[in-house]
DNA sequence: CTGAAAGCGCTTACAG
DNA sequence: CTGAAAGCGCTTACAG
């Protein structure tokens, strides 16, 4: 215990040399003969001393804290992204010498984000989540304050890293497609999330597709008969089994063949129900669902998901702010990569 | 964003004061006269100045940071829980100047706790889980930190706050026994978490009751005929639905009528395995579960639980830590109340 | 290769 | 009531 008061300045007299030879010692950061730079390097060791981050910290104006935003009211749905998410930052930042700092924030109350930012307490912010008209995305672009979107974000000036949930979306949906079902229905959650909306585009674009409009022709380009995508089989901001319930009992009546649920616990609703209704999954009904969650680890069928690497997110995401307080330039907008698990559910 | 560098020195320039004064004023410690210290609020409100806390700590000798030590790799089943906990140890936290410093520890790597510990980064540490044998309580204790656990501990020198599981779970389980079920049986998880353990003896406590032997008797009490609580009736470390479809047709044949499960997660899987046995809840079997989380919410029947304040078990968590660090003494164990909710399921 | 000194932005005895 | 100065524990030009 007594070692962890020990200062630069004890070591400096124990050794006879001078705190600036200490301080080279450490960051290797200018000229010191390699024999004296062993014998610091060597008491340090064996005093087991490790520096006041904080007060090297005042001297380079740096606080080796990185922010990071957390929604404090989000859905059980989103819990294990949360999760692995933090893991992969604060794994990439304590790798890098930066503590994690969070600021909890809800649609109400960002506040604790307005202090971090206010008091300087970091050196640069990460935003776990976006939502359409995304009140900390503004409030950190004022500030100045580097900052990476986790997620999509409607102003491209930011610099944004995301899972690519719209072509994961589309090749989920084309897959469903290419086995020759063409009832298909979406169900989705709270449509301010950005993520919603990237799904859904998703989702049309590979309806779109299979109609034969393959995406983006040119003016010049033969336009060809199209099924427009019909809006009653698309259902967003489905929050409880109350209407999940009502949106089987139409999807039943409809014929439905396949229901894409935007998150794994609206399909874990969408089981309950079609169990309830004896409707056998995948005999009469397909279902398939995102993030391969352990929300849906124990069901009786295997769903068809897909899956990301939310650590490597998290990670990737932190990478590229601690580039970017380095003063690197960063590509504005990064996307991952996913894997489609056809499974069981719509066999 | 001019406003952001600004610093002690530059107000008291312009103010033609001392910084002394200034930190005076805004501190309000020391005499200062009134006319100065409005004139430097005012300033100071007028351009939106904020002092740098981390010169402001080191200065002082203090970092403003409280540690939360998080585990990365927690059951879905505990992430509405940590959520919460989260969110109130934050808010403490924010309201008294200081900010959160995440830490996330595995059960093989604890090492961003030790990185914070060894760098002086906080001020205190909050842990917000208990394990038998727990590798960060073991750290912290040696390291000299003030910290205080979230759950209960083994070693009671440790400062500790935890929801009162072991009553909880005891009232609980009465509740049942006194509508004359007998035939009752308890599934739970994780035998490493403490909170397994105290929810166990709560149980036990209950058949003990019931059996006549009122809890603690001294040795010179007479002794009742006891019915010794049945091992069979108590599964604990179930992990996944296999497990539980096995122990739910056990139960079953031996005529189980009531099941007390430890956590919403088990108690969803009980609930799936009874549904696809055609077995009615709560006309056949009555299922009651602890949390009442949003796990459960969309179920067919409410399910009978004990409801906990998480979000103020960690605003308490973070005033104790903060009056420790304060170097007053608090009081080493405090247990928090809860609410048992019966409802349809054990009906 | 090494050191004395100034500085990071605050606080706080110590003197007026 | 107010200020000059030293100090918190480091880093980093600037000189040797």
């Amino acid at each position: 215990m007594e070692d962890k008061k020990m200062t630069i300045d004890d070591i400096a007299r124990a050794l006879g040399v001078s705190k600036t030879t200490v301080s080279r010692a450490m960051s290797g950061k200018g000229r010191i003969g390699e024999a004296t730079r062993k014998k610091v390097l060597d008491y340090i060791a064996e005093h087991n001393y490790s520096p006041n981050v904080i007060a090297k910290g005042l001297a380079q104006s740096k606080t080796y804290n990185i922010g990071m935003v957390l929604p404090g009211d989000y859905h059980i749905a989103e819990l294990p992204f949360f999760q692995k998410c933090m893991l992969g930052i604060s794994r990439e930042a304590a790798a890098a010498g930066y503590d994690v700092l969070v600021s909890m924030v809800t649609r109400e109350d960002i506040s604790q984000l307005e202090r971090a930012v206010a008091n300087r307490k970091t050196d640069g912010v990460i935003l776990t989540r976006t939502m359409v008209d995304d009140a900390p995305v503004k409030l950190l672009k004022d500030s100045g304050v580097p900052f990476v979107a986790v997620g999509s974000t409607e102003d491209d000036a930011v610099v944004q890293i995301d899972n690519d949930h719209l072509n994961a979306c589309k090749e989920l949906t084309a897959g469903i497609l290419a086995q020759g079902f063409r009832k298909i229905a979406l169900i989705g959650g709270d449509m301010n999330l950005m993520v919603t909306g990237m799904r859904l585009r998703g989702f049309k674009t590979a309806l779109a597709d299979i109609n034969g409009r393959a995406g983006g022709g040119g003016p010049d380009s033969p336009r060809p008969d199209t099924r427009p995508v019909k809006d009653d089989c698309i259902w967003l901001g489905v929050e409880d089994s109350g209407a999940v319930e009502k949106i089987i009992g139409q999807l039943l009546a409809a014929g439905t063949e396949c229901i894409v649920c935007m998150d794994d616990y609206l399909c874990g609703l969408v089981l309950n129900a079609l169990q309830q209704r004896q409707v056998a999954v995948p005999e009469q009904v397909k279902v398939a669902s995102f993030y391969d969650s352990t929300l849906l680890a124990d069901r009786m069928i295997p769903v068809t998901s897909i899956r990301f690497d939310v650590e490597e997110l998290g990670r990737k995401a932190c990478r590229q702010l601690l580039r970017m307080m380095d003063g690197e330039e960063v590509e504005r907008r990064t996307l991952l990569g996913y894997e489609v698990c056809m499974r069981r559910s719509t066999e």
